[in-house]
DNA sequence: GCTTGACTTGGAGCAAACTCCAGGTTGTAT
DNA sequence: ATACAACCTGGAGTTTGCTCCAAGTCAAGC
């Protein structure tokens, strides 16, 4: 797969892809000519780097998971704890979302109940 | 209430409330000599502002819907609307989260089963 | 009246995560 | 063989959201 295909299928820049790989989330890519061509095991990697990216995890902690992965099973205790860690943030951080989500709610309900007054005399931004 | 308090208050620091004060997000903040003196009023719009930062609305997007509150009810109607897309796009940041959540879930699991094989012969990310 | 500490300002500095660019190479179509 | 598009690299530039700093003001205690 060249990385045109890769960038469509999981629309993202061709020049993200070159920076995740620099950035060493996205390791040994095959190349044809010095052209990279990506395989099965790339894909997968970049699934879950993109994944993971939209949940807000670093770059600099999916390299050092990545690189927990590449040093073999001695890892696998490390790894495990950095997952759960990385885990918990994450919860906490969809509970911020979950509460500001119903307090959007809450304020579209009383924009569509048009209850005026209260923002009229300047925002009491509740 | 003085920056101090207001800042151990929401546990931000001094320069945010300053900073976010500087971008609009908070507006008229009443000052008794030249310091800032927070009122009920400037308290709830900066329990509003942290809370949709905290679900990633950006500055800019926060900026914009409180310029339009200043202007009155005529801009109710752009209000919710902006309200209605920050909702929409929000939802959407949380699902994504939640889907790397059970992802997540997934990878510690097979971590407690010591399911190692699939990891060892390099990473599979999947 | 002098020091101390908390506050003020404007502006510079910084980290993260891209994003863009120049200059060069490769593969394909005419 | 030449034009063209798509790829390559290293490195510079950009955006967002703070964070820090220098230089100054103000009120309170000694």
């Amino acid at each position: 797969m060249t990385i045109k295909e890769v960038s469509e299928k999981f629309n993202i820049s061709q020049d993200t892809l070159r920076f995740y790989e620099k950035e060493g989330l996205i390791q040994n890519v095959p190349r044809k000519n010095g052209i990279r061509n990506y395989g099965q095991k790339e894909i997968n990697a970049i699934s879950f780097v993109i994944c993971m990216r939209s949940a807000g995890l670093s770059i600099e902690v999916l390299r050092e998971y990545l690189t927990l992965c590449k040093q073999g099973d001695s890892t696998i205790e490390q790894r495990k704890a950095l997952l759960i860690k990385q885990r918990e943030i994450l919860k906490s951080k969809i509970d911020d979302m979950q509460n500001a989500y119903e307090k959007l709610n809450y304020k579209i309900d009383v924009y569509y109940s048009t209850m005026i007054e209260k923002e009229r005399k300047f925002l009491t931004a509740d």
